[in-house]
This record gives C-alpha cells, structure tokens and sequence, in this order.
RNA sequence: GGGGCUGUAGUUCAGACGGUUAGAACGCCGGCCUGUCACGCCGGAGGUCGCGGGUUCGAUCCCCGUCGGCCCCGCCA
C-alpha cells in the first residue's frame, strides 16, 4: 500500500524483492538496529513502508564504511547500494525483507538524534506520561503506526461506502451555542462579543436535522465532538464521532444500512464476515437478563428472576422485600465452587457494594442440586427446587442472589457478571459479538432533578404504538431508538426525530421545559422544524472506541495520535496552560481568586 | 467530589527492622569483533529515591501534606 512520491530519487524499503537483485536503489529513513561486527556493519533501515537490511563492508566501499561507523539509532540517513541475496543461512524470516540486503556504496547523514528518552519498540510498558510527552517518538513504534494506519483505513472505508450511497459529507460549526442539557460545555470566549461565550459542540445533532430540513436528505461527517467530562480509559473530551443522518428513513432503514456498513469494515480490514442481520435485543430484555443497556453476549452468565419462587421465603430481606414490590434476582457461576474460595466471596460483598448493592447472598451448589451454605438453611426444598431447575444449576456452582428494587437488583448483577466474567476468563478472545438494544423508554425519572429527563434527547421521536400513552403514563413509552452494541461497548446509537412541532411541544411540557426556555435554548431547531422538515432519523458512532475495540486496545489513547492524560492533559504541548493577562483583557474576563491557585507560570 | 494502585539511574524494575559505598537489565560512553538481525565480549559514566514538612542521633524507607500518573465510582449522546 505504501508509495514512492518521488521515484526517481527514492526507493521505499519493502518496494525492493528478490527479483531486484543486482539493481541499484536510493533508500531514505531511520536507523532503527545497528550491529557493529568490526570490519562489517548491519543496520535496519527503517521508512514508513518497513524495514531493510544495510550492509557495510569496509572492502566495497571504505568511505560509506567510515560514515557507518558513527552511525547511531534513529539517525536519518540516504543510502545508494546494490541489492544482493543474503549468504545461504543467514536469512531472516522475521522480515518481509528478510532474503535480501543492499550493499551500501554511499551514505549520507541527513540527521542526528539525540539520546532517546526510551527506547522504540521496546517489550516493556514505558510510562504512559513519558510516552504522551514524546508522543513523536511512541508513534514510531510499530503498534501505534499500525493502529494509526488501520483508522486511517477505517475512516476511508467509511467515506468511500457512504459517499456510494448518496451521503454527502458535510462540515458544522465548532463554535456554536451553548445548551444546558447533556454534558458540560466546553466554552469559548467571543472577543467581539464581550460577554458572550461559544460552545464547542457536544455533537452536530441539531445541525444535522437542520441540514434534513435543508433538503441534503443524506448527511454524514467524521467529526470531533467535545464534553468537558471526567475522562476514562474509552473516554476523552475530544473524540470523534460518524454522525449521519437521513430523511424519509425509518429505524429498518438506519439500521440496514450500518449492518451494511459494519459487515464491510470487519470483512475489508479484519478478514471477519459478520451475520446480517444482527442480533437484536429489548431494551427490556437487555435489562432483565444482562442487567446492561450495553450487554456483552460474549458469555452467559445471565440473569434470572426468582421474585415468584421466594414470596413466601424464610428470609425475611426477601420477604419483605418482595412485598415492598421488589424483586429477588440471581446469577450462577459455573464450578463456582472451584474457583472462589471463602474468602473471595467474603471479598465479593464488598465489590457488590461499591455496585450498591445492600448485601451479597449467596449458596453453592452440591450433589443432587442440594444447596450449601450461605442462606442455603433458609431456603426450603421447593424454593430450592425451582431455584436449580431455573438457573440450570450444577454440582459446583454458585449462585449470587440479589434483593432489591428492579433497578438495583439488575444493575448490581449486571455488573458482577461482568465482574466475574473478567476475573474468572469467561470471555472469549479475540470475538466480536456485535448486536442492536432497541425499545429504550424515552423517558426516565430523574432522582437528582425530581422531573421527568429524556433517556436519549428530547429531539428523540417516541414510538408510534405507544403516542396514546404520552398523556397519561409517560414513563412507560419506549422511543424510536437504536443502540449498536459490540463486545459489551455502546460504539453507537441514534434515533427517529420528531419532525412535527406540536408533538416536540407536547414532549417539552412533560419534560418541563416551559414554551420560553424551550425557544431560549433550541428555538432555531424548533423553527426549522416548522418550515417543511421531513421525517428524519439518524446514528452516531463513536469512532475510537470501536476501533479500540477492533485493534484490541485496552484504551482510546492508543488508537488517536494525540491523546491526553487522565486530568485532560497533553504532555507534548504542556496544554492547558495559562495565558497573558492582555489577552484575558481583550476578552473581557477577570480570573476570580480563588482560580488556579497553584498557576504554573509562562 | 470519592475509592484503589502507583512515583527509586535515560527506560523497565529490584531493594533495605530506619544505619555508613542504593543494585540489575536494557540504553548511553570507550574499546574489541566479517554474517549479525534484541549481535556478542571487555571496561566505564550515570541517582535531589516526585516535591514539601514532621518524627528521629540518622529518613529513599515511618507519619502528614502536596503534585503527577493509571484504573474505577460519581459525571458523560
């Protein structure tokens, strides 16, 4: 894939094969090993298509033998030589390159390098703060090529496929306007307008419905969003996304087209054919199961209910539980018995409880399906009974059980699945279970504001079947949405917009947001909407993340080029940093005292 | 905002009941070497033990604080 730009000066490292022999080639790149025999130096030459084997042989050419001798790694060099055949026994099979050489017949030193800060290509993990600083340098290593490379394939891929099917590409402000809902602003200062401040965008959302109202129909962008959110490992405040959208589309429509989409990506650069159609899964069904929005389908470990077979338990945390309209749910961990001792159950409460759970009960499984242990003596045979045959429980098992409201119960199971699953190798390497979560509520009741919040955005059209249901029990319609799921990672999701004002109206009352604020905050979206917008939907990916996922990576940073640390911080450009007080002046803003205490100064 | 882990040579790490010269490997510097490919061999240099304070006769080690890094919770379409 790689090629020569200037053909008649340079020729690129793996360019040159056996059939090359006795030629004579220009090649230009880094030093990336350097073995010096005495009278005979090898070096590996490096350049962006691989790597060559050099030879200097003082008896060919003494003064590139000279040159050689001060080489050191990472020098940039020009080198002209002949290509031979390495001497029988002494191929390398570990390079593409590996049955040839050049003979050097002249150097040149185009550059020197200092003394490395670490070393390229190096097994060991280097500091990750030391690597961000030289990131330079760290992408010189192969992997971080290689992953560099595979997105760059990745976002072409993507482009080539939409702009076939009609979509154009099509750019949105950075600096737009601020809304209050979703995540925290980034915000930027306008100087010609005192006191007024820009946001960067969380994500296109409303420009694209307002390109559907502009007749584009198919819109699609490779695009940074920004959140000024606490970062994770797959989270960083400035990401990229695939955002599309279409009108006259229905959900069948959206998703078809990114099954298409996605077989494509995992055939062309993963040499994997994906099943269409993909799995689809309830919401609901999600929740009850896998106790996850995000399901990993990778193992089993599901859930189940047993509310009905402990009502009348001796228990009474689940008897009254139960009555309190709780629910009693349970996993069964496989040879759990093997593989956890007494203590690592006792360990276990405490994790459950980081996970809110009030409590951890548990029971091993024996012979006959005989319970020990734990609540075991509290459970009477016919519980017991319908309890093994439920979780299809065998000699060796544990099962964890969890007493709770719904909500809690699943997501506490939910995530010691996960837990379990991790520390116990029940994931599959090196598969990729890809599956749509469909039927989300478009609506949930939100504790900390004590009103009713969209689960999606309140743009998010709720589902046909249930716009009777608006009126009076709000929280049990489900929207016109679509999660992508892979491996347990939400890398997608989107939804059918609402195109008719009177329905977003109706929607913003029974979110509160009174007719003011609502044209306060997204008034151009609303009139938009009125001025003949069609029926519209649409999806966005998160382009990092999945390709996290399909290189393996344990985090983003190591498939974006210039990541930033936990704090939001980028070592190679010392970014964020203070600024000059005049240019705080032009802007109109005044640090307050208590800003920035321990202020590194320019 | 909270929890966990962490900071010793350029890099990755070891280390000491608190005790006098803090080690290894790789890298670096010098030398030797004509078939290596993480070349090999010989020799050498290199450390405010993150920073500040405290306890102590004595702190890199113990205590407190602080800064940085990673993972997670909260937060996040």
């Amino acid at each position: 894939m790689p090629q020569n730009l200037n053909k008649t000066l340079r020729t690129l490292c793996e360019d040159i094969q056996e059939s090359d022999i006795g030629k004579k080639f220009t090649f230009k790149g880094w030093v990336m090993h350097y073995r010096d025999h005495g009278g005979l130096i090898f070096i590996d030459l490096r350049d962006y298509s691989g790597i060559l084997q050099i030879v200097f042989d003082e008896n060919i050419d003494k003064e590139s033998f000279k040159i050689a001798k001060k080489l050191k790694n990472e020098y940039v060099v020009s080198i002209t030589g002949t290509v031979r055949k390495r001497p029988q026994g002494t191929e390398n099979t570990g390079l593409k390159t590996g049955s040839i050489e050049i003979i050097s017949e002249s150097v040149d030193v185009l550059n020197t390098c200092e003394v490395l800060p670490f070393q390229i290509d190096e097994e060991n993990d280097v500091n990750e703060f030391t690597r961000l600083k030289y990131r330079y340098l760290d992408l010189r290593s192969k992997r971080l090529k290689e992953n560099l490379i595979f997105r760059s394939n990745f976002t072409y891929l993507i482009r080539d496929f939409l702009n076939n099917k009609g979509f154009f590409d099509i750019e949105t402000p950075f600096l737009t306007k601020s809304t209050p809902e979703g995540s925290r602003d980034f915000l930027v200062p306008s100087r010609l307008n005192e006191g007024h401040f820009f946001a960067l965008p969380q994500s296109p959302q409303l420009f694209k419905q307002i390109l559907m109202v502009s007749g584009f129909e198919r819109y699609y962008q490779i695009v940074r969003c920004f959140r000024d959110e606490d970062l994770r490992s797959d989270r960083q405040p400035e990401f990229t996304q695939l955002d599309m959208e279409m009108s006259f589309v229905e959900t069948e429509d959206i998703i078809s087209i990114t099954e298409d989409l996605f077989a494509l990506i995992f055939n062309k650069l993963l040499n994997i054919k994906l099943e269409k159609p993909f799995k689809v899964l309830d919401y609901d069904e999600a929740m009850d199961k896998y106790g996850s929005d995000k399901p990993d389908t990778r193992f089993e470990l599901l859930i189940n209910n047993l509310t009905d077979t402990f009502t009348n338990s001796a228990l009474n945390v689940f008897k009254d539980n139960i009555q309190k309209g709780g629910v009693i749910k349970a996993i069964c961990l496989p040879n759990g018995s093997n593989l956890l001792s007494r203590k690592d159950i006792d360990e276990l409460l405490n994790i459950v409880k980081d996970f809110g759970a009030k409590g951890l009960a548990w029971t091993k499984v024996g012979e006959n399906g005989l319970l020990e242990g734990g609540i075991a003596k509290f459970i009477s045979d016919d519980e017991r009974e319908k309890t093994v045959a439920r979780l299809g429980a065998k000699n060796g098992d544990i099962i964890f059980y969890q007493s709770d409201s719904k909500k809690t119960a699943e997501s506490v199971l939910g995530r010691l699945r996960l837990h379990l699953a991790k520390t116990y190798g029940l994931i599959p390497e090196g598969r990729f279970d890809i599956l749509w979560v469909v039927n989300f509520p478009l609506f949930e009741y939100s504790e900390e504001e004590k009103k009713i919040v969209s689960v999606h955005h309140p743009f998010t059209s709720p589902a046909e079947k249930d716009l009777n249901k608006l009126e009076n029990n709000p929280l049990s319609v489900k929207s016109d949405s679509y999660d992508l799921v892979l491996n347990g990672e939400e890398i997608g999701g989107g939804s059918i917009r609402i195109h008719d004002t009177k329905l977003q109206g109706k929607i913003f009352e029974i979110l509160s947001i009174s007719p003011e604020e609502a044209k306060a905050k997204f008034g151009f979206l609303l009139d938009a909407l009125s001025f003949g917008a069609p029926p519209h939907g649409g999806i966005a990916f998160g382009v990092d993340r999945i390709l996290m996922l399909l290189k393996n990576e344990n985090s983003i940073r190591e498939v974006i080029a210039f990541p930033k640390t936990q704090k939001a911080y980028c070592p190679l450009t010392d970014a964020p940093s203070v600024v000059k007080d005049i240019q705080l002046r032009e802007l109109g803003i005044k640090l307050r005292e208590t800003a920035g205490k321990n202020l590194k100064s320019e």
